[in-house]
DNA sequence: GTGTTTGCAAAAGCTTTGCAAAGTT
DNA sequence: AACTTTGCAAAGCTTTTGCAAACAC
């Protein structure tokens, strides 16, 4: 699906500042903050405006076209992947990493089944895994 | 355990401030902003400052006495509770709702013995459920 | 008494808003 | 052409900081 056929599911329109914002949201791993945002393509699109970035990514978000995620640090931060992940905090890094495995996500999704949560519209359970790297110049590794 | 230990355990000094906001934290279940707790406490003790409340609620976070847990409407939250034990998020209400189930608990801490994560000393794994209330005005339920 | 903590006010982030100009369909 | 979005600057939040006075041990 195209950056533009994704923004017309979403009902938005397609300007230039959408579709540059959504692919470097495609493209960045590490759940980046509309300032990190902005400074990815604030070289290939010198006029662009942090404001249009935080409103934007804020649209994405209420349009379900990206997750917004709360962070320790203080700032917002999206996540263009929108399937079921949870996530590993390095607390001492800033770093926000994608934790999936196959065998919790159906763990979770059979104890749900049988645990009802009434009186709320799910709209999605993430694991959260807070801590701080060992070592700050290693990748965090899961096996 | 008294205040009074708590605080000592923690290298914290037993002041009038601190014991006022801990009792005010192990009484509220809301999981308060520092602005709220400032309004709970601030009728018994007018002359205390926000800027102490905001910045004893970090120590007690950085001593480990409570957590601090990041929350899509932009400002921390703060739990007294720091067993293991999840959230439900209720986006429309601005709630945090704890979420416990021995369960699932287990299910957890079992699942983590046999995936491991290295270079990371995990603080804590929480499951975070996020959604909207269908009705503002009645309970989340669990059963 | 010594060193830490508090209150105040000011400063420093992060995010939103108002509005004219530019862009999209 | 009608309506939406952008850029800019200003305003509005939340949170931190510097420093003298007050407090804990």
């Amino acid at each position: 699906m195209t950056l533009r056929d994704r923004l017309a599911a979403a009902n938005l329109k397609a300007t230039h500042q959408r579709m540059t914002i959504l692919a470097a949201l495609d493209d960045c791993k590490i759940h980046p903050s509309p300032e990190k945002v902005y400074e990815m393509i604030k070289p290939g699109n010198p006029t662009i405006s942090l404001a249009t970035v935080y409103n934007t990514l804020e649209s994405f978000a209420r349009a379900g076209l990206v997750n917004k995620v709360a962070s320790i640090s203080g700032n917002m931060r999206y996540d263009a992947n929108i399937g079921a992940h949870g996530h590993i905090y390095c607390h001492n890094t800033d770093e926000i990493i994608d934790y999936y495995d196959e065998d919790l996500n159906m763990l979770i999704i059979d104890f749900f089944k049988k645990k009802k949560i009434g009186n709320l519209k799910i709209k999605n359970i993430t694991l959260n895994i807070n801590g701080d790297k060992l070592d700050r110049n290693k990748e965090v590794t899961i096996k």
